[in-house]
DNA sequence: TTTTTTGCAAAAGGTTTGCAACACG
DNA sequence: CGTGTTGCAAACCTTTTGCAAAAAA
């Protein structure tokens, strides 16, 4: 299936250009999260500058486009912001699992029941960390 | 009510420093997560040099004394390890709420049935964000 | 006394900024 | 054509490393 990264920068108000395209196409790739410096060496032959990578990857963010995840890794994450869904990280070997179960809304409510300070959340973010089956074996 | 910080260290096989039990003091303080920098301001009678905050805080957390709290903010966020809870940021003003409940074991139970690659989670990592009664308000 | 910890200086690494050339719309 | 984007060099800031002196057990 053919996603047109063209109409998907338009959409989101920003200009389309063979930098975008490339590192917009590369993100779509990759579906897993990955650092600046991963997504650098998959654009190389792309021939992209790493300050262009980082202000694409800012003004994507801004837009909604790319969001940052937290892995536990002491490195930020990117990723395509395309459906809500959370990770699964194998503390062993790293092997990342996506999953789209989520139902916060109802700790959600709970919580603010009990919250005094707040009264409404509008992101969450949640990731688990286990051992995958193929380090499990080992 | 009196905390043993001497004790603390003692129990964690950390051997007790002025430098580790000033780290100690102030992190038990502040209770609220807090970047280095932020740590090393609050620090700065006890003259404690920059390189053994981070030193430390690293031992203190591979012995479990201390976590790392991703609050999406760009920057790294310590807090003392006692006791199993989560956040809830002010996306406008930063201002940070704890909660305790927190029962993603359902969820965890659920999404290890559906997830292919997995068969153990042990940790898990949730924070909220949204907007404190005193920004609604304006 | 042996091993760990600390402070200082310096290196390393990742990210940001300034600016001129270029490209999108 | 005007504004936003790109590449390069350099600045910046946070974190890490090396080493000798000091302190813990």
């Amino acid at each position: 299936m053919k996603y047109n990264f063209t109409k998907g920068l338009k959409t989101k108000g920003l200009k389309v250009t063979p930098a975008r395209l490339a590192i917009f196409e590369t993100l779509f790739k990759i579906k897993h999260p990955e650092t600046v410096q991963e997504i650098h060496k998959k654009l190389k032959k792309n021939k992209i500058d790493l300050v262009t990578l980082y202000r694409t990857l800012d003004s994507f963010e801004k837009m909604g486009l790319v969001r940052k995840v937290d892995l536990h890794k002491d490195a930020v994450y990117y990723e395509l912001n395309m459906e809500h869904h959370h990770h699964i990280v194998c503390i062993k070997c790293g092997t990342i699992e996506d999953f789209k179960v989520c139902n916060i809304d109802l700790l959600t409510k709970k919580i603010i029941r009990k919250a005094s300070n707040f009264k409404t959340i509008n992101e969450h973010c949640l990731e688990l960390f286990g051992i995958c089956n193929a380090c499990a074996d080992n």
